[in-house]
DNA sequence: TAGAGCGCTATAGAAAGTCAAGCACTACGC
DNA sequence: GCGTAGTGCTTGACTTTCTATAGCGCTCTA
């Protein structure tokens, strides 16, 4: 299916699966439980945070803590691979203040 | 709908469409037709493709050129705004060279 | 004792992406 | 001149992905 396999290939079709890149900047600033992570990250469903977080945890990009199991309590921290994207999420930052106009919708919303 | 609006988050959102970095990556090398773009993405289809140019080109991360009409000739460049993704590209090229586990897919293909 | 919170999972429905075909032509080989 | 390939797309039908909603077992707070 694909051809050669190349790495960057692979690692931008990582980086653009929805919520991965909102899942590590949000862990990049602390580790989270799971439905924190869900409110910090905003927006996702929990069937898809959880399946993000398996294929992130899969591939070594954070790491998955069960401190107890009841009470439930989970802890999801970014590993060493995932903490060097830093640079690239402070990128796209410092890019998307520069940019604004790039990254907002044409607001049509009527008065 | 979206709280506040946050910059950062509707980069992370931007860059998160599927294809929109594969996209970026291609035009960050050259400027390309179409059909050419689509070869030099791979896996897009033309529909998908379509969508994400007039987005992007929307947002002024892309400007398209019509050079002809018949035969039909167009051409997709990077605005200046565009190609200041070049940094974030390479960060991502840098790291998926360092970590070429964290981008693979475990192969389960049987023999 | 009631209510909220934890970490999830299951199931259905909506949304997004894909495949295949096709339009209207031109350029090339023969 | 004629068939084949190429250009830049668009239009359905189909499939994959994501979402909303509900719920589990349990604990902790009020």
């Amino acid at each position: 299916m694909e051809e050669d396999f190349c790495p960057i290939n692979a690692a931008l079709d990582l980086l653009q699966e929805k919520w991965n890149l909102h899942i590590i900047r949000a862990l990049l600033r602390a580790p989270h439980g799971f439905n924190e992570l869900a409110r910090a990250v905003g927006g996702v469903n929990a069937a898809t945070l959880s399946a993000r977080l398996e294929k992130l945890e899969r591939r070594g990009l954070i790491e998955r803590t069960v401190e107890s199991v009841m009470p439930p309590r989970t802890r999801y921290e970014l590993t060493r691979a995932g903490q060097e994207l830093h640079g690239v999420i402070d990128l796209v930052s410092a890019w998307a203040l520069r940019h604004p106009e790039a990254v907002q919708d044409e607001v049509q919303e009527a008065a």
